[in-house]
DNA sequence: ATAACATATGAATACTTGTTCATATGTATG
DNA sequence: CATACATATGAACAAGTATTCATATGTTAT
């Protein structure tokens, strides 16, 4: 179920599905946007919340939120005052609990020519 | 044994864990760079022909190879005049693989208050 | 309605970064 | 050695973007 059509070859690949892609990762190559994502991925929190805990501005937490939230990387529910914010879909809390371990792994496996 | 430490609240998340997560993350969202990343998942492929195949000059794919292979996200052979590279490990191409899909999929399967 | 709180938005700025052009390094062959 | 080819590097410029500050919108209570 994982198929659909695999270009003939890399030269085809279509921009449709690379620019998407480019984007999402884009949008968490930032380090504080990728802390706030993170900090909506086990459980859903409010905008002050997360400025607080991450010592950030609300308005800084809000002008990212309101990116990730264009891309479909976190949802909001409103709740009063309050806007919680969590991880989207299961995909995107997947990926980066894979990629924390990823990258928390040692060096090693193979490092001949490290220059 | 995927485990180790994990903070205690997300206020706690190391910046040592972040920054280079957040790196990896960046440097696939480059579109040109992600091309170049997923010409060099399936095969290993010489700078010459990324550049030839997907419409670029050779000195910005080498320019872009150069981030990638700095990252440890590809690696690169000589041989002879040539250079080729190619994604550096497995978990790069699962997950490459994985995105792919899941930007493929179609929008759905929530869809509320979009606005 | 007014006040107090939570979040959102817009403009301005400082900083990062992708791309190009020119040039250098490295490698094989005459 | 010289030439041709493949890749790499450095500087310069253009474009994008993260952050701050000021202000607006929305929500609950008095």
């Amino acid at each position: 179920m994982a198929s659909a059509i695999s270009p003939v070859s890399f030269e085809d690949r279509p921009v449709e599905t690379i620019v998407p892609l480019a984007d999402l990762f884009r949008l968490l190559g930032d380090p504080t946007r990728l802390r706030i994502v993170l900090a909506c991925v086990d459980e859903r929190r409010a905008v002050g919340a997360i400025a607080q805990g991450l010592g950030l501005s609300p308005s800084l937490v809000s002008h990212h939120l309101r990116l990730l939230r264009a891309a479909r990387i976190v949802r909001a529910e409103r709740q009063g005052k309050q806007v919680f914010y969590l991880a989207a879909d299961r995909h995107i809390s997947a990926m980066l609990a894979g990629m924390l371990e990823h990258v928390a792994e040692p060096v090693g496996e193979f490092s001949l020519d490290a220059s």
